[in-house]
DNA sequence: GCTCCATGTTTACAGGAGAAACTTATACAG
DNA sequence: CTGTATAAGTTTCTCCTGTAAACATGGAGC
């Protein structure tokens, strides 16, 4: 048996080496220009040899799409993983780290929202996606279980989390956050307001 | 003098024309499949016609971004015009109408916000833009000093409102408000957690 | 060593963006 | 009313992309 089940015969790993040399184009390009041949190009091949690792360009895309859910979910529990952290500490730690992966990787987090309606028929990536968004729920249960956050619907809460901070990454890598019209820190802003809306009692006032 | 600026010889009016079948093409293909060629061929014309009117396709689609912008500002002004509604109740109808519109147009809505960092540059289609946001801030503005809304700055308030609009619309188009993850009615769920930390006193909870 | 087949390459084709050269018809001058 | 400049539209061309098909190659297993 091989070392790994997708190992090539003639370049040594094409497969691996065409995914990094996509991620790393699509975390150099702000500009979303990606192109199947450029990725051949750059990773040493001919034009035509992508297609014996992926059936088209879309299932390249997916499958970084895939990878990015998988890095997004390493980054948003490293953030949250300090104990002692309370509930809403980890959640604008996790909330931050998932807008910074957008801003440092424009391309990459886009190409993850951008679906084309079969994504849920990929599900490997399905599976990904789930797995990160588990991530939320389970920091939404804590808080519930702990008191931290109201005992109302946590579908409501995990919907309005995951708008507010998709919404923010999303305005963050559009360069839509212009401070004339959201003033200077406008991403932690926004999430003390969001989180007084879902943390019981003391109603953690915005800081003077 | 003509009648209006921009009124070609041949045609009649092509620039019109192309811009109106242009809408319908992004109204009805979800895929965004946008051709220019497309377009020229829709509207009856050869490929290269539509190049006398728009410098490049890239200049199509701002003005067809500022139209949109344009429409979505009038209806989300029509959503909160009813002076009988509360301040709560204007935010929450102009919130929805915001998001139906995404959800009526999606292409649109996404051709919108997906900036080219060159957006602001086309500064027609940043006052657009600035002219539908300006919405947001005189219903923050009035709820303020009504005292429905807490008096804490208003761009925290506005980055967390737009956030979490833009998010919930966002995430509606792209089909990711799936009911094993965020329930049955996410939006207006949403729309209830953030306005209950957004407003004063009587935090209106989830209803049973 | 010989053969098979996964992994490559070359070639080909359809279609898009856009530039350049050419054509047409309209507005306006005289 | 005629001639002409020019806006508006067409043809043609180049370069690019995605992708299919035919061909080449070299390592695996007999």
């Amino acid at each position: 048996m091989s070392e790994t089940t997708n190992r090539p015969y003639h370049h040594g790993d094409l497969r691996h080496a065409l995914i990094d040399t996509a991620l790393a184009m699509l975390a150099a390009d702000q500009n979303w220009t990606f192109t199947l041949r450029e990725v051949a190009r750059r990773t040493g091949v001919s034009h035509a040899a992508p297609y014996k690792h992926f059936r088209d360009k879309e299932a390249l895309l997916r499958e970084l799409a895939r990878i990015g859910f998988v890095q997004l979910g390493q980054s948003m529990a490293q953030a949250m993983s300090a104990d002692t952290f309370s509930v809403r500490e980890k959640f604008v730690a996790a909330a931050q780290a998932c807008i910074d992966f957008a801003i440092h990787n424009p391309g990459l987090y886009r190409l993850m929202f951008s679906s084309d309606a079969d994504k849920t028929i990929d599900s490997q990536l399905h599976d990904a996606a789930m797995n990160t968004f588990g991530l939320l729920l389970r920091l939404l249960e804590e808080g519930q279980r702990d008191g931290s956050f109201r005992p109302i619907a946590m579908s409501a809460q995990a919907a309005a989390s995951w708008a507010q901070v998709h919404g923010l990454a999303m305005l963050a890598i559009n360069h839509q956050l212009l401070e004339e019209k959201v003033g200077v820190a406008p991403i932690p802003a926004a999430l003390e307001v969001l989180l007084d809306g879902m943390c019981c009692g003391v109603s953690n006032q915005q800081k003077p």
